[in-house]
DNA sequence: AATGAATGAGGATTCATTCAT
DNA sequence: GATGAATGAATCCTCATTCAT
């Protein structure tokens, strides 16, 4: 029963499924047969929707970083104060839907595949430019000439948390996550006020 | 003619290799053969001295992780306070031969082979608890009763400053990373002492 | 809004994009796809309007060579002697439209295609049989008993310059062609005559 | 029961099982699986043993042009005159084991495969202009400044020959072929001595 | 101790063809 | 009349692994 239109449907599918059966295998190896039955088709629509498996990663790849570039974006708006925006990037780092097992582990795998395929490696650098200038640009109000390397340093924290977590069986506790990152923060916002 | 002995040459030879090999190829997608032949012999020596490919990768993993183990220790033994000691750690974290891209690629690749090879996830695991632990037994006397949760943030910023830095092209700077982490030791501690 | 009698018109541009892709590609394994696209439409009425891709090919096949014997035809109308009749079917053999580059690289293929598809073999089994007769026959009051002979020498010199000029990249010229079977011609008709 | 020095041995099979199994089945699209198993071996160990199947097929070609080569090496040593030696050239090339059916049909089919596979058009571009120079240094003494252009044809119907045998499904008959060269060739040589 | 030989299993990708709309 | 949707089947190629020597 064909209809028309599918193409975004399809292309949804499948960037759902791969993030799934990354997050769900644990690695990028997952056949493309697996992903694309687990998206309810064949393996040969997989490929016609995109050209290669490498595109459906890329794609899945800049899935989640819109996903998280949402995220981030909707509670900037909410947020008032320099501080409060700040929290707002952590909270959002660490939201639904992105701070699950199956995306953790999925995002560390793109970290891995960014060492073989050029476009998640621009990707990610983009992720990781646009997440401390941000962190940095809300942050400088606070700490002043000490911003970026405070930034620097959320960042870090943050992707290794995901690290971290990507080893735990148990399903990630986002808030725990995000108030660590906060207690990094205070401390390092002490320090600058003293 | 065969020499005696050649069993624990032979692996290491291997061990080291596969180490190379994967943070040159920035994946361990790389193959047997590959790293049988920059080890300078046949991929069935190479099954022979180690059972499987599991096997190799393993104690490539074991490799790095006794070194670091080692570097540790050697610095906690010229370490006289406590102070000295959580930096020691730190230092020991970013030092050769750990701290080059071929290393932190590697790493980055285990972190990401430990959903897929439970002996990997367990050496991780270990390791994790043991740089936690560590860091926190030496924290005490410094930060009471938040120890271990600035040890826990301190051991994710490692992690994070090393994914971080197996996205760059350049050598990765171990002073320069080290000095981030002391920055948020100092900052968390001053935020105790307050 | 679909016109009547598009079966005519569909078939010819496929049979065109055919020859043309067979040509360019240099190869009969061009996709149906492809084929299609190059007529303006969708791999699936292709299907339509033939049955199969063998079906496309054979067709393609018997196109040019109803066009070589309209040339033919064409030309011998206008010869008066044997000798002028001889003369056009070689002329007529590396006259445009067929003497081109992508006939050239198409008729190849075909020749090869017809050690898998039966009604290939039996369109150049035609087409050499023809051909033959037909030098033949105005060959007989030129030399005689050694008629036959010579037809299948002229006709085997002539696709052999097809097979030669298959091979080079410019553009293939059917003056220095003709010109070549012409002076075979001239040969075999001054041994008989002495 | 492996032994050494199969390298050889088992690509000659592969080459050999290339050739027949092309002239069988009457196309280059037989499978690498298909050759390999003639050759009674996996097709993982003809990739082994030669990198691609283009690579296998082009070996093949080489293989039928060295024997070739050799044919008329040979027949050249022992021809003493100039007339001779054009006769072992022509003789040559329709000697057997290369004028046989399954060799024709694989010759074809090296001739459309020269479209989309470089190396064998440089192959087929070498064996063209050696045939014509070779034709001509010895046609010199017999037709003077026309020797070029009888060369040229004599290639061409040579070739031409065997595209038409590739077409007949009896076993081809060399010495009618050859004896036909031969008769063009004595018709240009009349005409030139007049 | 060491390796060339060998393969089974698997995986990405392509494509002719069919079908519902 | 026309096409997007969909797939089964096939093909090339890779690789971990085993084995006889």
């Amino acid at each position: 029963m064909p209809k028309l239109g599918m193409q975004p449907i399809r292309r949804d599918a499948l960037i759902k499924a791969t993030i799934e059966q990354i997050g769900e295998k644990g690695t990028t190896d997952v056949t493309v047969a697996q992903i694309a039955r687990a998206a309810g088709m064949s393996s040969a629509l997989a490929h016609h929707y995109f050209g290669s498996k490498s595109d459906i990663l890329v794609e899945a790849m800049r899935q989640i970083l819109r996903t998280y570039g949402d995220l981030v974006r909707g509670a900037l708006v909410q947020a008032q104060t320099p501080h409060e925006r700040v929290q707002a990037i952590i909270f959002a780092s660490f939201a639904q839907p992105n701070f699950d097992r199956t995306h953790v582990v999925a995002w560390m795998n793109f970290y891995v595949l960014a060492n073989v395929e050029p476009r998640a490696a621009r990707l990610l650098r983009v992720y990781q430019r646009r997440l401390r200038s941000n962190l940095a640009a809300h942050l400088r109000p606070l700490s002043g000439a000490r911003a970026m390397d405070v930034a620097k340093r959320l960042a870090a924290l943050i992707d290794g948390l995901y690290l971290y977590h990507s080893l735990r069986a148990e399903a990630p506790n986002g808030a725990r996550a995000a108030e660590h990152v906060n207690a990094a923060l205070r401390a390092e916002l002490a320090l600058c006020a003293s």
